[in-house]
RNA sequence: GGCCCGUUCGUCUAAUGGUUAGGACGCAAGGUUCUCAUCCUUGAAACAGGGGUUCGAUUCCCCUACGGGCUACCA
């Protein structure tokens, strides 16, 4: 029987997902996905100082909206809880204590004072900063003592003197290290609280984990993690260290100084969870063939962890609004109105025609801007004119080019001829195109003219949808009242 | 400083010991009833540099440069 395949996210509880994390997240959970596993959620939180309240369930309420579903977590609880480890203490004391037995670790009471000395003179001397292991000898009568006396102490991980230490990545293949080079790290702190180096360990191999997926910022750890799983005698699992995301300008980890990282952001700034994902999971990867698009169901499907990049990609926010628009323009128009309603109400709430409150005008207010939507915060200025009881621009805007302003207002007229012969039950927007453009064929004349004026009347805006849509939607009589103003600006001109 | 990881169009990337080095975003041009957007067509745009190995290297190896990471009783 082979082991069931497990992975798992091991995040500290700062209540604060960044994209990067998010990659990490969703690169873990297509890993696993994909080879049919269970993926968990346990939350590392052996350093107090990091903990904020709530931040669990922040943490899940966003993978989840993002479409990352873990099979056992805080949350849900499962067979290896508990899934916290600051409720996992005994446990890292049992397996301390084992390892102290194995001799795999040691005691050590060096003041920090002594150790920052230390470390400034190593670095004074050009010489690489690393615990001089002054406690590694020390004999096991002395240590109780120690002990007994009340003594703080950490306890160490005691690496090889010499020799080469191999680890294998999935990725990048065999990576040696020189023993050497290799810091007797802390294991337990003088709090009792494990290390990140000791306690993730400890529970990977507690939870069965078989892939461990994290960022290439611990490869040079991973000589280190290695040895701490051969020396309690476990087997290794495979690791996939995966590159980082730079920011876009000058480079280094995408940080919050270079605008929006944050997931949360994303979302509320209304881009779609699944836009998000396809385009985070093309940042590294990349499927066989040229279809970029592709859904949370496809990816579980396609995804081969081995052909994750190893190389770092740059977070570039411009094709991220592609995708957004791309799946905004293919949504359905019921969801997208549903969606974007929080976006609107402002437009909403403002306007004192009933009319305009009700849910048919507004999908069909959505439904004219879809196309143009590269996230969903965007509706609010693009409907904006629609729900204005009154529309403010310059006059002059009405004149379409090089058009004399009367012939533009003659036009205006024209139109509004037209537009007036329309009973209300036939206003559609086909039929206001089809009466509209049938004149204009008919006379042979230049459709600009005649719809950019339009157009601005309606909207008193540069760019909108365009006249018939727009004209449809505001209704027959709204639209005659708004080009006879024009008419009547045009008249003082 | 030391150690480690990386380097294909501006960005995300594909492929390959022999190719016109492919796609996507962005950009430019043209087209589709006025603008914007959409959609369609076309275009510009890359193997970091130097040595090897080889009949032949973008591909394999080494060096350099550049970028990034780590160097905590943080993760």
């Amino acid at each position: 029987m082979t082991k069931k395949i497990r992975g798992r996210l091991a995040p500290s509880p700062t209540g604060f997902l960044h994209i990067g994390n998010l990659r990490t997240a969703l690169f873990g959970y297509l890993t696993i996905k994909s080879m049919g596993g269970d993926y968990i959620l346990r939350i590392e939180d052996t350093d107090d100082k990091r903990f904020v309240p709530g931040a669990i369930e922040k943490l899940v309420d966003v993978l989840e909206w993002s479409g990352i579903k873990f099979d056992e977590s805080p949350l849900l609880s499962g067979p290896y809880a508990p899934y916290v480890q600051s409720e996992r203490k005994e446990i890292y004391k049992k397996h301390i204590d084992e390892l102290l037995q194995k001799d795999g670790a040691y005691h050590c009471f060096c003041s920090s004072e002594r150790l920052d000395k230390m470390r400034e003179e190593q670095q004074a001397n050009k010489k690489p900063p690393r615990y001089d292991r002054q406690c590694r000898n020390l004999n096991p009568e002395e240590v109780s003592k120690k002990i007994a006396s009340g003594e703080p102490f950490v306890i160490r991980q005691k690496m090889p003197l010499d020799g080469e230490v191999k680890c294998f990545d999935e990725l990048r293949g065999e990576i040696t290290v020189n023993a050497q080079e290799l810091d007797d790290h802390v294991l337990i702190k003088s709090n009792g609280m494990p290390t990140y180096q000791f306690a993730n360990i400890v529970d990977d191999h507690l939870m069965e984990i078989t892939h461990v997926t994290r960022g290439e910022e611990w490869i040079p750890s991973f000589p280190k993690n290695v040895l701490l799983y051969t020396a309690f005698g476990w087997d290794v699992p495979k690791f996939i260290h995966l590159p980082v995301v730079l920011n876009k300008e000058g480079g280094g980890k995408l940080s919050k100084r270079q605008g929006d990282v944050s997931v949360e952001e994303f979302r509320e700034k209304g881009y779609l969870s699944d836009a998000l994902i396809n385009f985070i999971v093309l940042l590294g990867w990349h499927p066989e063939g040229d279809d970029e698009i592709l859904s949370m169901e496809e990816l579980i499907k396609k995804f081969d962890h081995k052909k994750i990049s190893s190389s770092p990609a740059v977070f570039d926010v411009e094709k991220l609004n592609y995708f957004n628009g791309y799946y905004i323009r293919r949504m359905d128009l019921d969801k997208l109105t549903e969606m974007a309603m929080p976006y609107l109400k402002e437009n909403v709430d403002k306007t004192s025609d009933t009319r305009k409150k009700s849910p048919d005008f507004i999908k069909q207010a959505v439904k004219i801007e879809q196309e143009r939507l590269k996230k969903l915060s965007d509706i609010k200025e693009y409907t904006e004119f629609l729900f204005l009881d009154k529309l403010e621009y310059p006059k002059e805007m009405l004149i379409w080019k090089k058009q004399e302003a009367g012939d533009c207002k003659y036009n205006l007229i024209t139109i509004r001829n037209i537009l007036e012969k329309i009973a209300s039950e036939e206003w559609t927007k086909e039929n206001i195109e089809n009466k509209i453009l049938q004149y204009l064929n008919d006379n042979a004349l230049k459709a600009g003219d005649f719809l950019w004026p339009t157009r601005v009347a309606l909207t008193g805006k540069q760019q909108s949808p365009g006249p018939f849509d727009v004209a449809f939607v505001l209704g027959r009589e709204e639209s005659l009242e708004k080009i006879q103003i024009a008419i009547d600006a045009l008249n003082v001109l």
